[in-house]
DNA sequence: CCAAAAGTGTTTCACGTACACCCATGC
DNA sequence: GCATGGGTGTACGTGAAACACTTTTGG
């Protein structure tokens, strides 16, 4: 069933940049192409946008169909539109990020033809097509981003310590933060429910679980609050 | 001259949000439609990109045919997709920011059919397709950008006095500076070169010229600085 | 009782903020 | 000489940063 137009059209796609987190570092979720181009290399999840789905509803689609994933954090990136992004015709990549724990979505891998997995941030292979870019800015998006808006905490279990917490951000920022400073200081915003629970199963005093409190977020942010770390 | 695909194809554009700056007020450039849809309204000086551009070349390019403007800041904003925006079919456009300053750019005023004018942000009419929330998005991308990165002095003369200076900033974040206190801020972060000229032609003391210092700047960045105002 | 991480305060210093007057210039 | 904006310094308070020991728990 073909589709004419009087001018010449670019192809339409959507590519997320999942990141999720495990104990040892950050990561990002990428798919073994099997099919041409790029077949056995790595790729973001992604594929082409169809005309009854916006483009949200198109890269939640795919990240779905791909990774299994659902209900995430999911955010538009950038729009790359180099001409030869992709080597056998005009496409445009609307690339979105994605955020999640991965102790709740553990090795959601396989769908159909294609490999999922998780890659460490510092043991990364060459993607295909301008991913490396997409994955670039994807990184350097968030590392801005989770200073002044709280979505780091997509990346935690709804319930964490404050260790984790700041184990968190100093993944993602790449630098040590003070324990007391950290605490005080978060503790301070008045964003974090403190539950009644401590952690299960551990070899030493358990730490107390803490909530983040999004209303309350959201009532401080209408009184001009900023949150920054 | 058709072109036919397997699978429909939505049409791609590029729309941009110029704003401008004068004494009174942050001012962005409209242009009154002379076709349907939207026939006599005002919207977004924007348009289809052709499949041997980049979409940043597509942006300045239609920037330049709609309203003169060249050699402005330009940057990419954000892609909207909503299915129904357009009312003929299925469009997605990614929306572009420009900054420039209206001494310099005047009244580049009408090209073909269409008439192109600057709108006080405080005073502008309603707007054709998704355009009111493509320039609202706009809008707070800027208000937040210009407080850590210096893209301010676009909307300046190269050389400008430090009132001129704190009015932007007043201008665009909607708040007043305390004079001494914004002095002491910029010119202690070292990125404003002091020129030996004064203004010219004002009825009262002249006040000293000043330019951003670009290298200065990069310069300082590399060694860790972060601009904020 | 030992290992492992949880939890907790104080001091210091830099920076943000508030605030008012004299100066230079053109008319 | 007067009107208009240009230019300057200090005192105060808040918040960031540096820093080390005791407590709890499981094994």
């Amino acid at each position: 069933m073909p589709y004419t137009y009087e001018y010449a059209r670019a192809a339409l796609a959507v590519d997320c940049v999942v990141f999720g987190l495990d104990d040892e570092d950050l990561k990002v979720m990428l798919i073994e192409r099997g099919q041409p181009p790029f077949k056995g290399r790595w790729a973001l999840p992604g594929g082409f946008v169809r005309l009854d789905e916006t483009l949200f509803e198109a890269a939640r689609r795919e990240l779905e169909e791909e990774t299994g994933l659902k209900r995430v954090f999911l955010e538009q990136l950038y729009t790359f539109g180099d001409v030869k992004r992709d080597p056998r015709e005009r496409v445009v990549s609307v690339a979105y990020y994605a955020l999640c724990n991965l102790r709740d979505h553990k090795v959601q891998g396989a769908t159909d033809a294609s490999a999922a997995a998780w890659f460490g941030l510092h043991d990364l292979p060459s993607l295909a097509f301008d991913h490396d870019e997409i994955l670039r800015t994807a990184v350097e998006r968030i590392r801005g981003k989770v200073r002044y808006v709280p979505i780091g905490f997509e990346l935690l279990p709804r319930k964490f310590t404050l260790t984790q917490l700041q184990k968190m951000y100093e993944k993602i920022l790449d630098r040590q933060l003070d324990k007391r400073n950290f605490r005080k200081k978060v503790l301070g915003m008045g964003i974090l429910e403190e539950t009644d629970e401590v952690q299960q199963d551990v070899a030493h005093r358990a730490a107390r679980l803490y909530r983040f409190d999004e209303l309350a977020y959201k009532r401080l942010v209408k009184q001009g609050f900023n949150f920054e770390l």
